[in-house]
DNA sequence: CATGAATGAGAGTTCATTCAT
DNA sequence: GATGAATGAACTCTCATTCAT
């Protein structure tokens, strides 16, 4: 019992730096952010940090796999895995696209932070940015065969690229109307965007 | 005339400056890399380095300015303006997009280097970074327009933010296949990028 | 307990950089003496000087501050306030004396660093240097109104200004005989100054 | 002939160099102040600087010296010497108390260069300094003694103190009252210092 | 003589990490 | 476990001085 009070304790304590660290790197930056920052917005003492975190570096990792996996899960939720009809097919799409839309929403701060420097910190850092694009694009490139099985989707288009294609229109438009002050409001850009990305931009293809 | 000289040998040392920040940035990313280190590797003392740039933060700003000048303007020079036909539109698309897949592929490093850490570093990096993307689109745009009033484009789609949409597909594929050493080698990937972007991914399409 | 061991600790520490700083601002002056200086002096590390002081110029500051306040304390402690008699006013005044010129001697280094380079750092050490002068000219001047009521001094010469070549009179003789190896020892150096200050060098003076 | 013109070229240089030091060491202080800055403020090249001082601290040398040679020799000029009765002796005296006020109105900017950095270089300036407050002295001392001889002063008063004294008083008083923006202004503060430093502040010595 | 680009030693300061208490 | 004082390597930036042109 005692054990896991204990258990507990140190759990809450973790939490506390993992939130004190979101905090203190969304503010300042990786680099900019000092262990003693994330203590001090912790409450703990400086040294206690090592008690939790082998390195500054680690925290940050956390943070950030942490942000990649409710990403990953809920991109994999919404799966269109036995979607019987374009309706279903599409419908499944939009719910995916909007349970993504909504992690942005209540994670500028990680969004922001991943965007910023996930990259250049090291090599261990780049690959699991890697992995995570990897991990994204091989589900979306299966909804992708799965429309073309579903005769939904011309059969010459490389599922892959098409899935690296549509991951990186998503990222590129939310960024942009996250982050950019004078980015017009567009309504339905959800929407829009699996427009463009599933329908195509071609005239024909409505009127049908 | 010895005037000239001077200026002559100024801008070689430059130069020689730029392209050395340019191998070690590369190298070690802008955080790990030393004044110290580009001036050794330039060949020059380390006092030199700041009779040409006033902080290490310039020197950074000039590779990445250069590297999105030198984006933006081959972006902009095959404009599809005046493009009468399909025909001609997609072939100006097609040279635009083999224009810029060129330039990333000859400075995969700047590349690299932007995508690491142009946007961590501070407000007035940031605010380039945005600037290009915002300059990058607007031209997209236009194109988009454009093809719309050729009767190429369904008109009920946003044209800023199919630009950048288009933008985020293409920097997001060419990212993967330049830097993710298990991508499959995929043919025509150009090609593929703008059937997608442009054409769509719906059957109908070409069935139509 | 063991936080007042601490603090103990630490006040120790303070003081052994405040004492190590005398000695090396002492030797070579505060622009030659580096902070490596005096913490290889104090025998700790050179990050150990910055947990106690945030710049070089504050452990400057703290000396400089320390030598003013013991001067202004012993300057003030010995008022002529309440002497009743010439006698009275004049053995305070000689006590006062005393008590400086005690001061000087016991630090020599500080009387040099005060002198040497305490205006020239910046407008901070600026001002406290003329608050100093301030303080000790008001008491001084307290002391000439108290003078000219006993009927001791004339009534037409401005008790401020009379403060104010009183404290040049004796630093400029202190400074003399502290640092000129060659001058000559002059016995009763304070009773002289206090003569020529106070009861004046004209002749008639005493004959009258 | 060509001789004597390039040698006028060269002490207007000199010239030119030594203002420009006045004026940036006036404004920024001897360390704060660049060699760079000097030589763009005297209009030549970096390296010129070097032909006419052999070191930095050589321009501040000069300059100070040059003052205190204008200084001594206005001290000097007015010599007591031959002055017969206490009417020329004191009228003597305040044309000499005069003309420092006057050198000191008119050289601000020396002034406080001297007095804020004038003994923290380095030994030699230190000597200056201390050869400078002699030579002034000993002087000073000379005309005590001829007051001495007129019967004017008391002649238990050691004249070379009552020189340093009388320096002291002046100095301290000229520097509180032009750098001191919130000293009282006092009329005829020349003709205080003269009443408090040679007829004394005894009430009895104007009874006479 | 004049120039100004180049030098490089060296300073102050920061901060991730350690470890005695 | 928790603390926070101590560490010291490392970094950016400055500037007096030199010297080829």
């Amino acid at each position: 019992m005692s054990r896991t009070k204990r258990d507990q304790a140190k759990d809450e304590r973790r939490a506390q730096l993992l939130s004190a660290a979101r905090k203190v790197f969304g503010e300042k930056g990786y680099h900019a952010a000092t262990v003693d920052d994330i203590t001090r917005a912790a409450g703990v003492a400086k040294g206690t940090f090592y008690l939790y975190f082998p390195e500054k570096k680690n925290i940050f990792y956390e943070l950030i796999e942490g942000f990649f996996d409710r990403v990953t899960r809920a991109w994999r939720s919404v799966s269109t895995d036995g979607a019987a009809s374009a309706e279903v097919f599409f419908s499944r799409v939009e719910q995916a696209a909007h349970a993504l839309a909504e992690i942005f929403r209540d994670n500028r701060d990680l969004v922001r932070l991943t965007y910023r420097e996930s990259m250049g910190l090291d090599d261990r850092l780049e690959s699991m940015v890697r992995e995570f694009y990897r991990e994204m694009a091989l589900v979306g490139a299966d909804n992708v065969r799965l429309g073309v099985e579903l005769g939904l989707f011309r059969d010459d288009i490389h599922p892959l690229v098409a899935a690296y294609a549509h991951i990186g229109m998503v990222e590129r438009v939310l960024l942009q109307w996250m982050f950019d002050r004078s980015a017009p409001e567009v309504k339905g850009l959800v929407h829009q965007v699996i427009e463009i990305g599933f329908r195509g931009m071609a005239r024909s293809t409505t009127s049908t």
